[in-house]
DNA sequence: CGGCATCCACATGGATACTG
DNA sequence: CAGTATCCATGTGGATGCCG
């Protein structure tokens, strides 16, 4: 890939990706571009913190493999903190970092979004077909 | 943060949600939740229009079979809008419809977030370790 | 140019059971 | 409570080739 022989449009793409290898779009997007991330994200964003299974209900029909996993993802990538609270009755507590927190602006129009365009075409999906 | 007595907080799950099967974030992340999905708005976003191997080309990377199913399924979901502008030199141009336009707030936050994010976390993380 | 058809590899995630 | 361990079904996407 990578022939820019034909056309200077394509030299163009935008500044912030200009030259480089990455772009911002795509590296954020790897990062919730998984099932259950966004959802994790902003109930940790409403909560403040949980525990798992407090966590696995509060974001609904995800399983224990998979949050466990979504989870670790999102330690590793510096958005979720996980903290053992307790060692008798083992108790975790997970919340977001700032670094999360930051993901507010991006969760919150995704929420806006989703209820401003996708709750009116489940009905006017119906009407207009 | 907002902790509550753990019973009472289950039961809340935000208003947007409450009683609720679906829940906008969750429906925002089926759609903008695939490889391609964000790239691709974001060079509508930023290109106003393109074609096929135009968009190909500004998205980089991505194959014809999944960009063409991407955009399908953007085109399912409202987003993007495909038009025919040329039988003989057979052309296509596909731009945001209005919906799609909506998600530059979601696709923008997605950049900042990652410009401010992901580029400092690449040379930190080899100091830091 | 703008795709679709195939094949195939691997990622993702659901169900279920079990553990410290 | 907070996960792990398996197994398995499906999703997702890359490579390649062909077609109108």
């Amino acid at each position: 890939m990578t022939e820019q022989t034909e056309s200077e449009k394509h030299e163009k793409i935008p500044a912030w990706c200009a030259g480089e290898s990455w772009c911002p779009v795509t590296a954020t997007a790897n990062i919730i571009s998984k099932k259950w991330h966004p959802v994790i994200i902003h109930r940790l964003l409403d909560a403040g913190s949980a525990g798992f299974n407090e966590l696995k209900k509060d974001v609904g029909g995800v399983s224990s493999k998979v949050l466990s996993e979504s989870l670790e993802d999102l330690e590793e990538k510096g958005v979720v903190k996980r903290e053992v609270i307790s060692e008798k009755p083992f108790r975790v507590k997970y919340s977001l970092t700032e670094r999360g927190e930051d993901l507010d602006d991006t969760i919150s129009s995704m929420v806006e979004w989703g209820r401003d365009n996708l709750k009116e075409a489940e009905s006017e999906e119906k009407s207009i077909i």
